[in-house]
DNA sequence: TCAACGCTTTTTGTATACAATTGACGATCC
DNA sequence: GGATCGTCAATTGTATACAAAAAGCGTTGA
């Protein structure tokens, strides 16, 4: 029975707080790609009724994580390569767009931010601590996204990024990904110091697309992961 | 009592249906922008209950069209001319990419159906019947999504275009738009059709900065809309 | 032995009942 | 006369009850 504390915003609707327990759980992995969200079990973990439980369940279909078959139950999204390189193809040009406008448009505030992601970076990087870095590579991304100065623009870019997340953690285990996305991520930063638009917009987009051409270890990956869980299951 | 029979697929699901309704009416500008969406009100309008009602509103609050504030009631969205314009710079860029990998990959079939669309794109505008256009118009941008080959892209292209839809209404109305349009049109086919992805790209990201750049017209409009609606109200 | 049919059980979808909070109206006090 | 507090109505949020569809299961027949 797990309880639902987490008040976050918006107090008075259990849905959020589960929408947000639920998006974490499946990012983590508890909820693996293709699970069946029953919902009376959900509604016995967290303590309430079914309604607000299939409250959750609808906003997350909308938000894609999940998919609500009509009379057959919500199932946690499975993408399939085809569609997972799709989606990265638009991250790519969300977070080049992000880099473009942040490199005209960044205050010094921000730019500090950035700064301080980065070298949290750095530092998670020498201590070899993949999941600091994790957190700080997220939070060098997050200060793009905002220092383009067009919120919808980093609202969307987080929300797709958030998509990836049950996909994104199987990626960044392959080679010495850590020390060549540092030095791109170094590059950014000149890039945007220097207020070359074009240079951050490449950039930044050739940092993405460099994961896609990696992609084929992370396609095989993958593969091989969804083969194991259907041997299991 | 409006009878939503709007089958559509997905039956078993009344919610969605609503939702469909609802987007509708408020696309076509029956619930303008700020208006209060009463659950029961709308129960009683469907003849259903405020369960399914309920389910549509947050569906709705997903994709942005409408705003839940919690235990005060769903409204549909009020989206800022601030916001409108970082919308639209999105917007310009999603279209731009559907533009650039159209040119690469659109096959035969893809380009037949752009074609047709910017034939009857053409024959609305010498018919001087905007609503014509307005439909034509849409087919056309929706061949450019789909023939990106990216089905993400397009479904993100839509939605943001769906959110859209209740401020461009007034957009279109301005100047001899539909003219220069029209040759921007041919302009991107042109591209297109040559196989240029960077000019494709330009061309479209063109054709919607440059709404943007008349945008003062649209932001003077609107803001001429909002005076008196508050003026009623 | 396998397949097809029908029943039962489980689970979703919808309606309704109940609880709790909000907003408004009115009365009272300064 | 104005402002503030309290009460009441209205509306949302949650729980439960009911209906209908789907899946699982066993039985029966070929």
């Amino acid at each position: 029975m797990t309880d639902v504390a987490s008040p976050s915003r918006s107090a008075g609707r259990t849905a959020n707080a589960l929408r947000e327990a639920l998006e974490d759980d499946i990012a983590v992995g508890l909820y693996p790609p293709g699970t069946r969200l029953d919902e009376v079990s959900l509604a016995r973990r967290f303590s309430v009724s079914r309604t607000p439980i299939r409250e959750a369940l609808i906003e997350l279909s909308a938000s894609g994580l999940v998919e609500i078959r009509p009379r057959r139950g919500a199932f946690v999204r499975e993408i399939g390569i085809p569609r997972l390189i799709e989606m990265f193809e638009v991250m790519a040009e969300l977070e080049a767009m992000c880099a473009r406008l942040a490199a005209r448009r960044m205050d010094a505030t921000e730019c500090a931010t950035l700064l301080d992601a980065h070298a949290r970076c750095s530092a998670a990087a020498r201590a070899g601590d993949p999941d600091a870095y994790y957190i700080a590579n997220e939070a060098f991304h997050d200060a793009i996204y905002e220092g383009s100065g067009n919120g919808f623009l980093a609202e969307q870019a987080r929300e797709l990024k958030n998509r990836l997340k049950p996909y994104r953690r199987l990626q960044l285990r392959v080679r010495n990904r850590v020390g060549n996305s540092l030095a791109e991520h170094q590059a950014l930063v000149d890039a945007i110091q220097s207020g070359d638009a074009d240079a951050a917009a490449h950039v930044l987009r050739s940092h993405i697309l460099i994961q896609g051409e990696r992609f084929n270890d992370f396609v095989a990956s993958l593969a091989a992961a969804e083969k194991t869980r259907r041997a299991r299951g």
